[in-house]
DNA sequence: AACCACCCCTCAAGCGCTTGAGGTCAACGG
DNA sequence: CCGTTGACCTCAAGCGCTTGAGGGGTGGTT
């Protein structure tokens, strides 16, 4: 039985270690055992499987009541399968949209960025032409859309 | 002088109402005149202008004490237009960054999604192909990339 | 006049972490 | 043997909003 310490995991599976804490406190996983004598977390292979999943779940944006809800089916198992994907089909769609919404914002910065660099130079001209750019693309962009999630 | 309910600045410049609120209580922006009898706000077109730049800065997740930066610098006008396309521009370069990660964590919900599915098919040739995959797919993930910001 | 539907208001709490303060334990060098 | 790292611990507060509770004002119907 391996027993990883904290850092140990962070690095491993990409969360913070306050971030591996706070998964522990609200019952994602868990509870972690710990050193008899210091008092420190160590993480089994179990624990460590779990988190690799969650850290892949949250890096596409998923909340924490749907990571419930899909470590719940999979120690379930197969006969929930089907929602397992649908959960994870749905993440991809919002995912997809966020990507759209953050290249006009690229866009944007850039654009603005150009202005800037327009009137730091001193040329009208140019500064003229990002002006008149800027609108189409606040044009192009979904306003509703969720700034990072 | 127009005087623009909140509703209509919310969906005019796409922020939502109670973030209007919270831009005005952190002074952000205002303070927002008043209707005299009803004590709503009434937005002027200085307002809504600050707030159209906001929204862009938000939407490209620039965070508040940037923002603040950017507006005291477009008050201070010419004089900071080298520093307001630097903020700017490295404000576009984290949301490149941010836009790689949520391409290659697509990849992995998808190739997930696909496991599942095998999974439901009971389709064991498959669900292999798809184990296989996964932990290239990981391993092109940037783990320590933020979540979303 | 009473009722309803809206729009707006002000708190207060929640979300998912991050940051920071303050303290413990274990191994190391001087 | 003492002092210093360094990794860890536990709160508590902060961030940038969102959500929800509890209320008021206005306008149009019955």
């Amino acid at each position: 039985m391996v027993a990883l310490s904290i850092q140990e995991v962070s690095r491993h599976c990409g969360l913070s270690e306050p971030t591996l804490r706070y998964y522990e406190d609200i019952g994602l996983i868990g509870p972690v055992s710990r050193d008899e004598r210091s008092g420190h977390r160590r993480y089994g292979t179990a624990d460590v499987d779990t988190l690799e999943v969650l850290a892949c779940l949250r890096a596409v944006g998923m909340r924490i009541e749907d990571m419930r809800v899909y470590l719940a089916n999979r120690a379930r198992g197969l006969s929930t399968s089907a929602e397992q994907r649908d959960l994870l089909l749905r993440q991809a769609e919002r995912v997809e949209a966020e990507i759209r919404a953050k290249q006009a914002r690229l866009g944007y910065l850039r654009e603005k960025a150009a202005l800037w660099d327009a009137r730091h130079r001193g040329d009208a001209e140019a500064e003229a032409a990002s002006s008149a750019r800027l609108p189409l693309l606040i044009a192009g962009m979904e306003l509703g859309a969720s700034p990072a999630r």
